[in-house]
DNA sequence: GCCGCTGTTGGACGCGTGCGCAATATCGTC
DNA sequence: GACGATATTGCGCACGCGTCCAACAGCGGC
């Protein structure tokens, strides 16, 4: 194949995982798939990463990292905390990106086995939550909330969330999808001494 | 190695399984590792079982029941509603059974991609939804919860518990276990309207 | 004590796996 | 236009995979 820059190849190699590990999941990606989604030899994926757990991590952090930022980027130009929380719900839990949660339950389950993949999707977790808690503190900063424990809310309004969403993704139809966002924002409205419907979008 | 009844070798299939499964994961058990454990050839668990598939999906389902059956008996045995949760907190959250919900991890995640797997763990959180629902309906009948739906009460109780012991599982140190508790249990009180620590242990 | 049933063997089959390395092709530079 | 650097190839290595099946062995019934 045509003869790319380092870094444009790194990139070509991670978005080429990105696409396997998306339609078979992250456990079964292999460096053969990879390989000829590219159209290259399997020995030039190789050439840039150490191991396959390390081109895997990359795949998953880029589309994780992608929706974080994302959500971050929106959640800090609205006009209030609040309006910051509702397009935190708003962009958690778009219907059309449960492939994007199946590779979450992927690299849940793979955190224990592969080093690299937990890593990132240890510290992804962790920017997701801090995220809430920023959030929160502004609220409670500017009066608009009240909670005693940021941090902790943080953890709770998130964990929630990946709890109901998970049943979704992985069984199908065990709950509703309107019932995942509805019951997370109620918690939400409870945690931080809102009016209930306050976060509502 | 020695003759077994057919149903005697199907358990002991299941058994090896399990223990794999535990230590390599359920995704990468193999027939051969079952056999090896078994020290017996691989060709017999074919003799019993249609498919891995299958396999994998009755080593999950042993652990995940036997949990599941040995918590609905000490709440069956509570005094009280009340006591029925409490006795639910306790048995879902042993520090020494990180391994049974790593497995729960695995099923999520291979839900999705092997039938049979993800046919047992949908049910298997259906029941586990079933029983919370149950004990919370008996204590708004007796008086003693307030609750205007407990079917999604026991879906937001379950979920914000995986989602808060997935943290601890796969990422080790992001939360403490303590907290995954006592979070759950608060949660808990307040979605029955009770006085704060009416449900601690 | 023999026989038939069936639990069990052990390996063949066709693939797929991550990884590594010598050889080759293609680039930018002079 | 030649050269050196390096991106890329193509394949080998040593395994591991699920599945299948003809042959064997040990048990219960006669």
């Amino acid at each position: 194949m045509k003869r790319m820059s380092p870094g444009q190849r790194r990139e070509a190699i991670v978005e080429a995982a990105l696409s396997v590990a998306v339609s078979k999941g992250l456990a079964s990606t292999t460096v053969r798939d990879v390989a000829a989604v590219m159209g290259t030899s399997s020995g030039l994926i190789h050439h840039y990463f150490d191991s396959m757990d390390d081109v895997l991590a990359a795949a998953f952090e880029r589309v994780a990292r992608q929706d974080l930022e994302a959500s971050a980027r929106q959640m800090s130009s609205a006009a209030s905390p609040a309006a910051a929380l509702r397009a935190f719900f708003t962009s958690y839990t778009p219907a059309d990106k449960d492939w994007a949660f199946q590779l979450w339950l992927d690299a849940w389950a793979e955190a224990a086995r592969r080093p690299a993949v937990g890593a990132v999707s240890r510290a992804l977790n962790l920017e997701w939550q801090g995220l809430l808690e920023a959030t929160i503190r502004r609220g409670v900063a500017d009066g608009s909330f009240v909670c005693a424990d940021p941090a902790g809310a943080g953890w709770r309004i998130l964990s929630l969330l990946d709890g109901l969403a998970l049943q979704v993704v992985a069984h199908g139809t065990t709950l509703s999808r309107g019932d995942v966002v509805a019951w997370s924002v109620a918690a939400a409205e409870a945690e931080l001494g809102l009016a209930a419907g306050a976060l509502r979008a």
